[in-house]
DNA sequence: CAGAATGGTTTCAATAAGCAACTCAATGAG
DNA sequence: CTCATTGAGTTGCTTATTGAAACCATTCTG
């Protein structure tokens, strides 16, 4: 693979997981999508496109067709590094909550398991202080 | 504009930034990048399709051409819709840093404003307890 | 003012995406 | 066991997007 800007780590995610589809296959993945039918139907992807898609998310170790029981056909499953994805879906989903709908237009929200609405995520430093793009740098190198 | 999948944050957030480039763009402009040329040296991207870019961000109310003090050129800013996507940025670093890097790869990583390494972003419950994709469900409607 | 740099646009070839139809293996129903 | 169904792709064709390079109009710089 030849990464766009091998020396940034956001460019080298945007080469795994930036287009139109492959964030949308994982965010599906997470909600309890298995089959290659299931991901088609419910991101609404050309098939060919489905197919490339799953290959590429393959081979960047981001999902594994395993075997299932015996009966059953085998199904996509996310890796670690797949579900190492919730914390960019979610402020992606926060994102869009905030500022792709308009004023007043209803849209889902995410709540957790005691029915809470999970608070927006933001980077916090090692003591707790909320961070934003002034207050932070890149050091290169490790 | 046609929403992939209007009921979806996740799928309108992608519609705005899913593709190659513009969180890339977004990257730039919260590292400094102010001018087209900028953006075009510190991407690399096609000049055409940078203008088309930031045409998109612009319209989506990500970033916005501000007049410069007299003399001066005007630049292209971040609006605050468009900072707000510094928790996305960070994720994505972060999922690039652990995960598209082969092991022993060096690769930056992102500071404080006290040079301490910025923790690993997760979705947090109200009462403190690290999400998954498991402990979360999207309720629709609000 | 002249020349260079900036901020685009236009054109055109190459690549990717979308759509429909087709294959082929694995289930499932009778 | 046989035949229909579903899952998981392929193939071929058409449209849309991307990229490289050339072109043009402002804006600086000396």
């Amino acid at each position: 693979m030849a990464w766009t800007d091998p020396d940034c780590p956001v460019a080298r995610a945007t080469d795994v997981v930036g287009d139109r589809w492959s964030l949308l296959i994982v965010r599906d993945a997470m909600d309890g999508a298995r089959s290659f039918t299931d991901f088609q139907q419910r991101t609404g992807i050309a098939r060919n496109i489905l197919t490339d898609r799953l290959r590429k998310l393959a081979a960047h170790g981001l999902i594994a067709q395993v075997d299932a029981p015996y009966g059953k056909r085998r199904v996509y499953e996310l890796t670690e590094a797949g579900k190492d994805l919730f914390p960019v879906i979610v402020t992606l989903r926060q994102w869009g909550e905030r500022h792709a709908y308009s004023e007043g237009e209803p849209h889902s929200v995410l709540v957790d398991d005691h029915g809470e609405i999970v608070p927006p995520v933001v980077p916090l430093a090692t003591d707790g202080r909320p961070l934003t793009s002034t207050t932070t740098t890149v050091h290169r190198g490790t």
